[in-house]
DNA sequence: CCGATTTACGCAAACGATTGCACGGAGCCT
DNA sequence: AGGCTCCGTGCAATCGTTTGCGTAAATCGG
C-alpha cells in the first residue's frame, strides 16, 4: 500500500477534527452535521482519493464485514454456484467471504476454523460440514453466527439451507418403480453426510412403502461422493448377483462411476441397467446416455444460507428458520427405461 | 466473538508487561528474551485460549497476509484448479487468499479492486486480466504486488504465469496438418484476452509457416470463451461455404458449441469435420467423441503466480521471472481423423 | 429578552498488537 | 574496583477509525 490518505489527512486539509470527517463520512450520518459541511468533506475525501482502512474500523467496531464459506473442495463443481449464491447477498451488503477448502479433513476443518477466527469472521457459512460436527456446534453455542449450506450437522440448533434429498430420492424411486423396475440397487453415499444419511434412508423407506424388498446384496455405500467409489460399489453390486434392473445413486459421480463399471462389465445403460443420479452436474447432459437426475439449487443454497446468516448476524436472536428445504426437479434424460423383461411392458 | 483473549490479559495474569508477551508470541523471537520466561508465557496463552487478533496486528505492521485473487467467475471449471495451486502455496505460509469474481465486466472489476484495497491485501493474483487493463497496470505502478495468471496484461511490467498458448495452438495445427487437412477453419477466443490474441496470432502464423491459405470465410472470433458463442461462431463458418475439413477452437468451451451446431446441421464429428479444443476441461473425456485438445496446468498456474507474488510482497526489488510460460501437452482423443477425402489417404 | 433546549462539532479514549528506545543490573575487562 | 557492554524487560507511541461525552453557539418558548 502506497501513500495512503486517512481521515486525519482529510480533517488537517479541511480544519476540522477528524471524528467530524469520520461522521460525514458515515453512509448513515448517525449523527447531525450540516449538510453543507458534509458535502464538502465528502467531496474532498473524493478528490484527495481517499479510501477507508476497513481495519482500523474493524478493530474498532468488532466487526469485520467477512464472513467464512467452508468448503470440502472448490474444485468440485457443485460449489462454485454456492459460492456465488452466496456472493450474491453478501456483496452488495459490503461483505466478502473468505473461502478455504477443507478437503473433508476434520483436521484440516479445525485448523481453518481457527485461521477464519484470527482474521475475525463476523459469522461462518459452513458446506462442508460432517454429520457429527462438534466444532462447529461449539463454535455455534459460543454465539458465533454460523450456517450450514447444501448439507446439515445432526445436532440441533444450527439452521441449515439444503436441498430436498428425501423428497428427490423418494420421488426418484418411484420413478423407476413406475417405469416398471422392481430390484433397483442403490449406491449410498458416506453415512457420515447428511446428504449421504438422507438419501439413503430415503431410499430404504420408500423402497418399503413400494413394497420392495432389497437384498443387502443390493445396497452398497460410497466412503466419498466420487467417480472411484461409484464404480467401486458398482463392482460389489455386480459381484453381489442380486439380479438389479436399476441403479439408483446417491449422486451424479457416484453414477459416472457405476456407468463405466457396467461398460466394462458390457452390460449397456439403459438396455441392460437404468441407472440415475443427484444434483445435476454441469455438463452432465453431454454425456452419454445422458444421466437423468435430479437437479438441484446450489445457487439458491448459497443465497438462501447467505440470507440467513446476515439476519443472525444482525440480530442473534432473530427468529430463524432452523431447517429450509429447497425443492429439487427431476429431470429425465436417458439413462432409464422399462427393464429387459418388464413387466409392464 | 466472544470473550476474546489479549495480550493484555497475559501480561496481567503473569504480571509482565504486554510487549514482553508480544515478544515472547512473536514465532521467530527477534529479541532475546528468557527461554524459560518464553515458555511459561507460550503455554499459559495456550492455556487461557488466546488468539491472536491480526486485525491489530495488521493496523499497526501494515500487512494483512491477505492477498487478493480475481476471477472472471469461479464457476467457470478451469478456474478451481487456479485457486488451489495459489492456496497449496500461500497457506502454508499464513496468507489467505480473498476471492473476487468480476463477471469480465470492467466495472466491477473496478470495484472490486477497492473492495481488496480497502482491505488491504498485500498482493494481488488477477486471473481475469483484460489486454488493455490500465486499473490493474496503474495498481502495479503504485507499487502494489500483482501477479497476471493463465492471462497476460499487454502493457510490459507485470509478471504473468500463462500457458504456452502459442505453442499449443502451432502444436495442434501441425497436428491436424499432420493427418492431412488442409482446409482448417478457426473459432478464435476474445481479442480482449491475451489468451484469444495470441492463439489467434499463433494460428495465423502457423498457418503461414504451413503454407496454408485460410480465407476469411474460414476464421470466427468468439466475443466470449463460450458454447454459445462456439456455436455461433461455427454457424458463421458452415454458412460461410468455405469447404473446411477441421476446425481448430481456441478452447474446449467453443468447440463444444461448434460440436453442437454441426450436429443441428447433420454433419457428424470426426467423420465429415474434425474438431479441436484447448485446456481439456473435466468431464471432457465422457463427452463424445472425445475432444482432442491441448491440457494446461491450471493447479500450476496457481502455484507458480502465488510464489511470484510472495517473492515480490517479501522484496519488491527482487528479481522476478517476468513471464513464466507454462508447457502444455497434446491429448489425442476421437474428434479428429484424416479428413473424407485425406490427400494422405 | 432571558433561560432552556437543541444543534453542530471538538476532545480524547478506546480497539489490540508491534517496536524503537530507555534503563537497571549482571558480567566483563583492565 | 571502576567503567563499559550487553542482556532482558518495561515504557509509550503508534496504526486509522469510531463514539460517548462535553460544550459553545444557535434556536426556541413565553
Amino acid at each position: 500500500m502506497a501513500k495512503a490518505v486517512t481521515q486525519k489527512d482529510i480533517a488537517t486539509a479541511m480544519d476540522v477534527h477528524v471524528s467530524t470527517v469520520s461522521r460525514a463520512l458515515d453512509p448513515k450520518l448517525h449523527v447531525s452535521l450540516t449538510p453543507e459541511l458534509v458535502a464538502r468533506i465528502r467531496d474532498t475525501a473524493e478528490k484527495m482519493g481517499y479510501r477507508p482502512n476497513r481495519l482500523a474500523a474493524s478493530l474498532r467496531t468488532k466487526r469485520t464485514m467477512t464472513v467464512g464459506l467452508m468448503l470440502p473442495d472448490i474444485t468440485n463443481t457443485i460449489f462454485p454456484p454456492i459460492v456465488r449464491g452466496v456472493e450474491s447477498i453478501l456483496e452488495p451488503l459490503g461483505y466478502a467471504p473468505m473461502i478455504v477448502n477443507t478437503d473433508s479433513d476434520p483436521n484440516r476443518e479445525s485448523t481453518l476454523i481457527d485461521v477464519l477466527l484470527e482474521r475475525g469472521v463476523d459469522g461462518i457459512i459452513d458446506a462442508a460440514v460432517r454429520r457429527r460436527d462438534p466444532r462447529i456446534v461449539e463454535l455455534a453455542q459460543q454465539g458465533i453466527p454460523v450456517v450450514t449450506a447444501n448439507r446439515a450437522v445432526d445436532a440441533p440448533g444450527i439452521p441449515s439451507v439444503v436441498n430436498d434429498d428425501a423428497g428427490g430420492i423418494a420421488l426418484m424411486l418411484k420413478y423407476l418403480f413406475d417405469r416398471g423396475h422392481r430390484r433397483i440397487a442403490h449406491v449410498a453415499g458416506p453415512e457420515t453426510l447428511s446428504t449421504g444419511r438422507m438419501r439413503r434412508t430415503a431410499f430404504d423407506a420408500t423402497a418399503a412403502e413400494l413394497g420392495l424388498e432389497i437384498p443387502p446384496e443390493g445396497l452398497a455405500a460410497a466412503k466419498r461422493f466420487e467417480e472411484e467409489e461409484g464404480h467401486r460399489c458398482a463392482e460389489g453390486l455386480i459381484a453381489g448377483g442380486w439380479p438389479f434392473t436399476a441403479i439408483l445413486c446417491a449422486n451424479d459421480r457416484l453414477a459416472l462411476g457405476v456407468l463405466t463399471a457396467l461398460s466394462e462389465h458390457g452390460l449397456r445403460c439403459p438396455e441392460d441397467v437404468s441407472v440415475t443420479g443427484f444434483n445435476d452436474i454441469p455438463f452432465l447432459d453431454r454425456i452419454p446416455p445422458g444421466l437423468t437426475t435430479m437437479r438441484i439449487q446450489q445457487f439458491d443454497v448459497g443465497r438462501l444460507s447467505a440470507e440467513i446468516l446476515v439476519k443472525l448476524m444482525s440480530d442473534p436472536s432473530a427468529a430463524i428458520p432452523l431447517t429450509t428445504i429447497l425443492p429439487v426437479t427431476l429431470v429425465e434424460r436417458g439413462s432409464v427405461t422399462p427393464p429387459p423383461n418388464s413387466v409392464l411392458t
